[in-house]
DNA sequence: AACTAATAAGCGGTAACCAA
DNA sequence: TTGGTTACCGCTTATTAGTT
């Protein structure tokens, strides 16, 4: 008899334990798994927002048992060694994702690391940075092609040196970004027909010292304002 | 005198054509608008479920005009202020009132073809967002009328001003809704009935690189849970 | 060192497509 | 038609760079 956890972990009833305390978890108890490291954890022992108890990455008090857990038929990856170092963990934030079912499909997975080259990295960052002369071939591309095809795409990251997720993020924000400044202007537009000022933004423009202002093109970070968008029609 | 597309196009009234058929565009009539071909379509004529014409991206039957669709440039920018003091820059986020003062920025603003290669590839849409009171009308029949006849699909395009093939989709989605969220709630009921562990907790296999990480409605959609409705009696 | 603006990367949701 | 997949969107989070 086993405990099926997930798609790839199965357990022996006898070994469904916390990886901390080693308690045994029982059906129906609300467990944390952690597919990569291979362990299960009781609801008081997994790190949320704190250090990690000092006995990690080695867990204690667990029935020791080679074939747990076992990988059901297509093994995917050879067994992760509990090796994290604790900065690798300080900045591994548990993240909760509760669903409005309210049933408690928290926890977390695969997508809190990613592969890369054989060895696990965290999720989130290290933070690519892109690189101004990728900037410039990514911006100028997207003058002309604001969503690429994933053959463009993949043609971009041989330019680039990115991987074709960074360009596809990149360019989903990017639009993101040329929405949100058109409804600005949209907006700003709006008042303007009207002989209106617009009230937040502009109530203050003395070209008061201090500051030296920050231009529109620092605002929208090196794009051409040129997609300035004017919505007259009433109904389309 | 002109009518004034998008960002920044104008077109003479009498250039004011589809890009395909060449038929003058009436104000308010629903178009698409292509602003990286600068080419404007019918509701006939853009390219949706249906490869591209091969006359694309050259219009035909469009009379010719060389100042068509021409760029405003100049006479746009002076309306919005180049500076920003960096309190008036925080006051950009600001992006919900303005939304909720209900100016349509909806349309086609995006090109939603690809350049690759110097050809005009057909992308997926372009992507309808449907509003709230669009939304309203097909969820209030939906609940009486899951599968509507094609007749009445075509009462509803008339209602919403939505195509009738994008009513379609929709309705297809919605149904496929409905049956993900009853599989699930009979998962869930299945443990729920013995005091099971319910999370079952999805693995994510991050295969290749740029794919899309599963979701947790694609781990809904995808998991196989009809081998627990007969758990419970239909119930909805 | 603390603050802040910019933005890469995450999420759920869903329109559109496709294969059977 | 259904079931499954993909791409995109709005929103959010959190890292990074630059300033105070």
């Amino acid at each position: 008899m086993v405990y099926k956890l997930g798609t790839d972990l199965i357990y022996h009833v006898t070994c469904h334990c916390c990886g901390h305390c080693g308690r045994g978890l029982a059906p129906g108890e609300q467990i944390v798994v952690d597919e990569h490291a291979k362990v299960v954890f009781c609801m008081s022992h997994y790190y949320q927002d704190s250090a990690p108890p000092e006995s990690y990455p080695q867990p204690i008090s667990v029935p020791i048992c080679d074939s747990c857990p076992s990988l059901p038929s297509t093994s995917v990856q050879p067994s992760i060694p509990l090796t994290f170092t604790p900065e690798q963990f300080s900045e591994f934030h548990i993240k909760k994702e509760i669903d409005s079912l309210g049933y408690g499909f928290d926890g977390y997975s695969f997508s809190d690391f990613c592969e890369e080259d054989g060895k696990f990295l965290k999720r989130r960052g290290p933070r690519t940075t892109i690189k101004q002369n990728q900037l410039d071939v990514l911006n100028r591309i997207f003058t002309t092609t604001p969503k690429p095809s994933k053959h463009a795409r993949a043609k971009l990251a041989l330019e680039t040196g990115l991987s074709m997720r960074v360009i596809q993020v990149w360019f989903q924000n990017r639009r993101s970004k040329e929405r949100r400044l058109k409804h600005l202007c949209n907006y700003l537009r709006h008042f303007e027909q009207r002989g209106l000022v617009p009230p937040p933004l502009f109530a203050n423009h003395s070209g008061g010292e201090g500051q030296p202002e920050m231009t529109f093109s620092q605002f929208i970070s090196g794009m051409d304002a040129s997609q300035f968008d004017e919505d007259s029609a009433d109904d389309q």
